[in-house]
DNA sequence: GTCTATACGGTGATAGAC
DNA sequence: GTCTATCACCGTATAGAC
């Protein structure tokens, strides 16, 4: 895949992270991928729209994957979440509470104001939701259950400057989880 | 209370919650509360900034009354829990999506952008848990759990233009808390 | 493919009359 | 207290040379 459109799509997941989408302009975007102004629209001919719902997507396939990782340290389903919920809390900490995905801003951003947008956000979300469906065997109403959390706990968490709401929710949902795999 | 300072708020409060902090205009807002700009800047000299925090501290104070509407359902913990996200999911609904409140696209925005912003929008939160872990028998862990489930849920059904997740989270969160509360 | 220059509207904010 | 006029700036997007 080419550098300079991969550049542009990784500076905008950091931007919309931190202050959203709204909040982050085009030039701000070029000047940190280090691609010109003219490379934005020549890769991105739908203009901001566009760089936004491909950021979601990509980005939630960057998180699939660390998904998958976080699942993968434990048999148990439900130590597994626990697992996954403490590394998300570290991950945010150290990141001084940018981290948490650019999704969850952008999603609640354009619900109503961009159909594009809004339905890059669904699927990402569905693309988020597969991995947690596999490791509960099937199970859709867990998944989103877990995925609901996580989001809110991760939302908390950087609102409060504190892991704590992520630590707490890995550990109820440990044993929510465990209760209803394990009955 | 002034009532052109109330529209204001009010105005601001409905925009900020469809369209999120940075996508709303300060003339659209006035535009909207039938006040003029003139006053905007009498009534919140420090601007926009300060509009959106009262707002956020405002809109929360609503939320908690609703909050203590939705618990006073029943004597049991769970199943009150469980009225108050069914309610919160009509609610949801019938707005076409865009209710949900102003906060949580606020403090995703403003983690870290604006001091003053996230520091209203996390005394918000506080506000909001507050009846919910009076609930509990003063339940802190409970109450925050709580709290990152719905929102996290509310997210969700806003994205996906379905109550399916606060219908689920409803479910979940009510045996959730009868087997934490009745042990 | 990349870059510069620029169009045009809207932004938050201020000044000063009333 | 309210309103209008206006500010300087930044937003997205486009045109056209190279």
């Amino acid at each position: 895949m080419n550098s300079a459109r991969q550049n542009i799509l990784e500076a905008a997941a950091r931007l919309f992270e931190k202050q959203g989408f709204h909040a982050t302009g085009l030039n701000e975007i070029i000047r940190q991928s280090g691609s010109p102004k003219g490379s934005l629209y020549y890769y991105f001919p739908q203009g901001k729209e566009q760089v936004g719902a491909e950021t979601a997507l990509w980005s939630a396939a960057q998180m699939v994957e660390r998904i998958r990782l976080g699942l993968s340290s434990s048999e148990d389903p439900g130590e597994a979440v626990q697992n996954l919920a403490l590394g998300i809390a570290q991950a945010v900490e150290n990141s001084g509470f940018a981290a948490g995905g650019p999704l969850m801003t952008m999603a609640a951003e354009s619900v109503l104001n961009s159909e594009q947008l809004n339905t890059a956000c669904k699927e990402a979300y569905a693309l988020m939701q597969a991995p947690l469906e596999e490791k509960f065997g099937g199970r859709t109403d867990l998944a989103e259950f877990v995925l609901c959390t996580l989001e809110g706990a991760i939302l908390l968490s950087r609102v409060n400057h504190s892991g704590n709401a992520l630590r707490q929710a890995a550990r109820k949902l440990k044993s929510y989880v465990q209760m209803e795999m394990n009955p």
